[in-house]
DNA sequence: CCGGCCAGTAACTAAACAGTTACTTGATGA
DNA sequence: TCATCAAGTAACTGTTTAGTTACTGGCCGG
């Protein structure tokens, strides 16, 4: 196409911008642009080309990794999955009492939704899709049973040592946890504005935590 | 552009479909589809051409009677908050004890959510967008009061019977009935999917309702 | 009985969009 | 030292989209 011999253009571009040709940061910064872009304009707002500037590159790198939009928006998904999921192991909510292990789920859920509300958002788009995408997933399968049967031990020692009613649930209480904080935080804008008080403020926020605690632990209390 | 006499086209047109002529209806089905269709798809996902569609008429009436996308979309939002808060003020919470108040509109708030997904899914969009359209309506600033007002009277009573106890507030009482609810409907899809459980299950819906009643109540209990 | 008005239609336009093509660059191993 | 291949770029393409234009036809007051 060319063959003119003049190389002038690539060499002074060469120079403008410095080459990465780093594939595993290249991968993680459009991961990692994918998220904050779905999760503020949902899957039908979200632009592929705001993706690659973003992510400091271009739309074709985004292609060549992961395939087209919605298979990229499945790793994103997945991803965000992983994290709360991973997370939770750490926490082993049977060291303690039964009282104090549902305490600290419950804590820890809401301080996660509220340090990743990115999480909630893209939640609510996969929602909004009748879990689509997540239907398809294959690397989702088992991820979520490590929470259940922890909880279920906590539960049924809470039940043997008389301090929780037998009528318990574990995915119950999960629901609850999850419930609360969910909505505080995802709906907190339209709450924020028709009651016209500031949901994010943080006298407001350290109410609700200890809000969760006792809805939670006063539902199951014998 | 034609001038050539000849009027075919259009008689024949004009026998094809019965022209309408009803302006309030025309309206009125826009509004109509473009609630199902900003429900189903959000914001970002919503096509004009298929609210016109889906309405049984044309983009030009749309944009006639609506101005452009933003504003039908606000009027959609608009007409989602009238119907729940219209028929909030159609229970009269005040009337029974405060125990049979609070579970009556515990119940009412769920058996709306579950009769009216398409304004759970309204409320995730207008979140994702930081209610940016929300924050901008007239018409929506005094509709509100009438619930918290109710509210508080119900609860002030149940503290001087000695039945709630008194830290109990009206704003916590109203979010933790409407997340409760809101979380178990809106996502469904992933929970169900996450956790292998039919969350639309009429057996698992009932459970969700008395759950939501107990759970309220055990929180104010004395 | 007619002129203007309002409900309604269909075809059009400019911009935005997801996805592709044709190309350049730099590192590596034979 | 050079052929090869993965990493990266930018310009392009066909389609979809919100919004517009130019029109038709029935109705109603004068």
């Amino acid at each position: 196409m060319d063959g003119s011999g003049e190389k002038k253009p690539a060499k002074r571009r060469s120079q403008d911008r410095v080459l990465q040709r780093d594939p595993e940061r290249t991968r993680a910064a459009i991961l990692e642009a994918a998220t904050r872009e779905f999760a503020e304009n949902g899957m039908g707002g979200a632009r592929v080309d705001a993706i690659a500037e973003r992510a400091g590159t271009n739309k074709r790198m985004l292609y060549h990794y992961f395939g087209d939009k919605e298979q990229l928006y499945l790793h994103v998904l997945e991803e965000a999955y992983v994290g709360i999921r991973t997370a939770e192991r750490e926490l082993h909510i049977g060291d303690r009492s039964p009282e104090e292990g549902i305490a600290e789920l419950a804590l820890f859920t809401w301080r996660y939704f509220h340090k990743h509300p990115e999480f909630l958002s893209l939640l609510g788009t996969e929602n909004l899709h009748r879990a689509r995408w997540l239907r398809q997933s294959v690397r989702l399968k088992e991820l979520h049973s490590h929470l259940i049967v922890e909880l279920t031990e906590v539960l049924d020692r809470g039940k043997k040592a008389g301090v929780f009613i037998e009528s318990a649930d574990p995915l119950n209480v999960y629901l609850t946890i999850a419930s609360l904080g969910y909505f505080y935080i995802s709906n907190q804008y339209t709450l924020s504005t028709i009651f016209g008080r500031d949901l994010a403020d943080t006298g407001n926020l350290d109410a609700w935590e200890r809000h969760i605690v006792h809805v939670t632990l006063a539902s199951i209390k014998a």
